[in-house]
RNA sequence: GGGAGCAUAGCUCAGCUGGUUCAGAGCAUCUGCCUUACAAGCAGAGGGUCCGCGGUUCGAACCCGUGUGCUCCCA
């Protein structure tokens, strides 16, 4: 077979996808062996991928492959998020478009329209993780909005009601203006944001011109105000005991009340108290008995309870109220002041705090199970240090806030009567149902029951994801859930640990009595190489379809994780997609090497000179084999990968195929031959969950496969424990090829000229054993033994045993070597008197433990026994 | 204000239970090579106050304290 110069990427990816997809590999069903599950955090259907998406699944992938090449049955379950705000901000969008009023066409018109675009975009970034390489379950694709789906997350808010775990009530509540919806505390962004401090004075109420004076950053709630708080301690205001002052503008009298929760330190240290618009002022309110004046509509707009300026936006309000409290003398001062503001998470508009009727879930019950098993590790948190993060959240938890003004989404199952009665029931009937016994009398008149207008937060549906994907709603005993329940690890953004993994963990033990993960993988955050997270809005995220397009699944797969060291950000830079090039290229070259020999293998032919190349090849795999299962159980992929990196490219296309390499147009036995290629298999095998698709190319052109024997489902090998001998071996070969190159190159030697090379040493039978491989990588014509000095020639020490170059073209000058020599030695006895300080330290042979106090014994040996090799060939110079 | 984390080669980072796998990798740099699969390569080399200070220890990049600088999360 002819190769190409370079592995073709697009049709390779293609063509392997479409084969592992139709073969079946992705697919599973309970059996016999041990599940390998994983549920993806399931991408917003508004989305496209990105590359913390890249990232993401990539992990997944490999964690998914290898487990399929070690055995277990592997389940990886797709699907996607209704993402209710989201996703119906955009069909807004596209109906404003077209010229459509969400609130003219009504709900059912609208869910109509936003089917309609979740079947269009819906599918989308699935179809992206193809071309990622992801080896998912497609026949089991989930949606959150799916009608199983759905009905499971209305059982569980009857359920949670039922319980009495979730109420309705009005409280404080994050509103965001522009979606008109009340958001929960996760769904707030905290920005630190430039904005004036305004001092305005209130008159009081009585004869003489007294004012009191406040200071606010939002001048326009002072509309809503209905006090004035100071603290009872504080001097300057302890006169004003009973009195009144007048809010500018409007007049309201409201008064000036007294309480400790008052800093006096900051502003003037009198408060204005807006108890519908600030969640202290609110519980300053409660206690102090205060009005409520809620001055704002859902849009952000003044209301009509604020008398003035009504149907004005807050901002503009905000500006226009301070001209006018100038025009009136109202305004003592205003100075810059940095504060923090609540945006929202997903309009990014600022939040504004608001009093409102909403549904709540109570989440301390759940909570504890949810703290206790992440505490005695049976849920494991990869990087450890996230534990605490999530201790501190779920410690201090706070009832959530689960109604959403929004129309896409689960509707809240709770109906009211006319006279305001409440009735949470699966369906309307049922909701009829309890309606007639509670009102039997009312029964006959054929009650119009309304159903609740807000679905249910999005992530009130997704902590249902491990188990509502296996259908546990429907079908509770089914085999699926038995099987693959708990799933095995979560891989997920640290971003959402409150989100989602909390939630997940909780309703795992509320509505399963079982966690619903063993781990948690959290991976670290892409940011370009300035450092900056990559998002659309900074428009700093590479186009990672194209970047697949134009490079590869492979090489794409490669960079994110190269540089990705467990759980820590990665600074993700267009120059890493050549290393992966580079490596891929690297492969490719090697796979032409081989296949090479294949014409050119002779039976049964001498080849006991590269023996020790494939002794010691072998013994290298299974030492490599057995550290990436380690990196790889500990979640250190990118280790794992720079590890067999290293592995292919160093030990095996470096040394290992040079060993073992034949001559031009020399013969090749067909034993080397066949132990080579399955050297290279195995190689394949380590890297596959890496990098899948050049590998399972190159599987398939190594050799003729049978119908089923793929790369992606062919078994690990079990490894022995390496020869020790043969590993030092190697790095005695390896040192000894690398300082006659290096003494060769001091001495400017060219490479095609050729050198003889005597051996003074005791280690014959070794040397025997790598003579022709040595010979061939030093370019010696022949290699000697010797037991003196060799006249005339270039002499070195490697370890103990003392080498001499004898080579035409050389200009050997004795100095050069005689200094570096010394150098040695000064080094060497340094090092003798820093082991000696130990060994000589009576603490230091009671205290340590007896192999490192042999160590340094033999430390010390080799030093001494070197320092003596260097002086006998210094001494010949 | 509360919490978590980071600081190691020019850059990005490994370094696990304190002790030769302890000062490492990749990239970058320098030198020599169009050598038979690969110049997208090969063969070599140089490069460090392990952030400062103090402590524990026979022994510290690693443990403790402290200072400085940065990042993130929560309120």
């Amino acid at each position: 077979m002819e190769l190409g110069k370079n592995f073709e990427h697009k049709e390779a990816d293609e063509k392997w996808y479409k084969h592992w997809n139709e073969s079946g590999y992705f697919k599973s069903t309970p059996d016999e062996r041990p599940p390998y599950t994983i549920v993806i955090p399931p991408p917003n259907v508004t989305g496209v991928l990105h590359m913390g998406h890249a990232l993401n699944n990539t992990v997944q992938d490999i964690l998914i492959r290898r487990a399929k090449m070690t055995g277990y049955n592997t389940c990886w379950v797709p699907g996607t998020d209704h993402a209710s705000i989201a996703t119906e901000a955009k069909v807004v969008n596209m109906l404003k478009e077209r010229g459509i009023d969400k609130n003219k066409i009504g709900r059912d018109e609208f869910m109509k329209y936003a089917w309609e675009w979740k079947e269009k975009y819906g599918g989308i970034i699935l179809k992206q993780l193809e071309k990622l390489g992801c080896a998912c379950d497609w026949d089991r694709t989930a949606f959150t909005m799916d009608e199983g789906y759905y009905n499971s997350v209305i059982r569980v808010f009857v359920e949670l009601y039922e319980k009495g775990l979730i109420y309705r009530g009005v409280k404080m509540i994050n509103w965001d203006p522009k979606a008109k919806t009340a958001l929960s505390d996760e769904e707030v962004n905290h920005k630190q944001t430039n904005s004036k401090l305004y001092y305005v004075r209130y008159k009081i109420d009585g004869d003489n011109d007294e004012y009191i004076t406040i200071a606010t950053v939002r001048p326009e709630t002072i509309l809503g105000d209905t006090a004035v708080c100071v603290h009872p301690d504080d001097e300057r205001y302890a006169h004003l005991i009973g009195k009144y002052c007048f809010i500018p503008l409007i007049n309201r009298r409201v008064p000036i009340i007294f309480d400790e929760y008052i800093d006096k330190e900051f502003g003037t240290g009198a408060l204005k108290v807006t108890p519908a618009h600030d969640i202290n002022d609110y519980n300053l309110g409660l206690k102090h008995g205060l009005p409520v004046v809620d001055t704002l509509n859902d849009d952000g707009t003044m209301s009509e309870a604020a008398q003035l300026y009504i149907g004005q936006d807050r901002f503009a309000v905000r500006k226009k109220i301070i001209e006018d409290l100038k025009a009136i003398n109202a305004v003592v001062k205003e100075e810059d002041y940095v504060n923090q503001v609540g945006f929202s998470e997903r309009t990014d508009v600022v939040i504004e705090p608001r009093l409102s009727m909403q549904w709540w879930c109570n989440m301390q019950q759940m909570a504890k199970p949810a703290i206790e098993v992440v505490e005695n590790g049976g849920v494991e948190f990869h990087p450890a240090k996230f534990r605490n993060t999530y201790r501190h959240w779920m410690g201090n938890i706070k009832d959530w806030c689960i109604s959403r003004q929004l129309w896409w989404g689960q509707r809240i199952p709770a109906w009211y009567d006319a006279e305001g009665g409440l009735y949470v029931a699966r369906t309307s009937e049922e909701a009829h149902k309890i309606y007639n016994e509670k009102k039997p009398s009312l029964a006959d008149k054929n009650p119009v029951l309304r159903q609740d207008d807000d679905v249910l937060d999005t992530w009130f549906s997704s902590w249902l994801w491990p188990m509502e994907v296996f259908d546990w709603n429907k079908n509770p005993d089914n085999k699926d859930l038995k099987y693959y329940y708990p799933t095995n690890t979560l891989v997920t953004a640290p971003e959402i640990i409150f989100f989602w993994v909390a939630r997940m963990i909780m309703a795992g033990y509320e509505f399963m009595g079982e966690k619903p993960f063993d781990k948690v993988y959290f991976t670290g955050i892409v940011r370009d190489k300035q450092g900056r997270k990559m998002s659309k809005s900074l428009g700093n995220s590479p186009d990672l379809l194209e970047m697949i397009a134009d490079q590869g699944a492979d090489v794409v797969r490669f960079s994110v994780l190269i540089t990705s060291p467990a759980g820590n950000d990665l600074l993700f830079d267009d120059a890493q997609l050549e290393q992966g090039r580079f490596f891929c290229n690297k492969l490719w070259n090697a796979l032409k090497l081989v296949k090479g020999w294949e014409g050119r293998c002779v039976d049964g032919m001498e080849d006991s000179n590269v023996k020790f190349a494939l002794d010691w090849m072998d013994a290298r795999l299974a030492q490599v084999s057995q550290e990436v299962t380690e990196m790889i159980k500990e979640f250190r992929l990118s280790e794992g990968l720079k590890t067999i990196y290293s592995l292919i490219w160093n030990d095996f296309c470096s040394w290992y195929l040079e060993w073992v390499k034949p001559g031009m147009e020399q013969p090749v036995s067909t034993h080397v031959y066949s132990r080579t290629i399955n050297i290279f298999e195995q190689l394949l095998q380590l890297l596959h969950p890496y990098l899948p698709f050049i590998t399972e190319e190159i599987y398939h052109i190594l050799a003729e496969r049978q119908t089923g024997d793929d790369l992606i489902v062919k078994q690990l090998p079990v490894y022995n424990t390496p020869d020790a001998d043969t590993l030092k071996g190697g790095l005695l070969l390896q040192d000894i090829i690398t300082a006659v190159r290096d003494t060769r190159n001091k001495n400017q030697l060219k490479p095609k000229d050729t050198i003889k090379l005597w051996i003074d040493t005791p280690h014959h039978s070794f040397y025997e054993s790598v003579l022709d491989i040595l010979r061939r990588q030093v370019n010696a014509d022949t290699i000697g033994y010797t037991t003196e000095a060799r006249q005339g020639c270039i002499s070195l020490v490697v370890h103990t045993d003392k080498l001499y170059i004898e080579a035409a073209a050389a200009t050997i000058d004795p100095t050069v070597q005689k200094a570096q020599m010394e150098k040695d030695i000064i080094y060497l006895q340094g090092f003798i008197v820093s082991v000696d300080k130990k060994l000589t330290n009576e603490k230091f042979v009671a205290n340590a433990k007896p192999e490192v106090i042999d160590n340094e014994r033999k430390k010390r040996a080799d030093a001494v026994a070197k320092i003596q090799t260097l002086e006998e060939s210094m001494a010949l110079l």
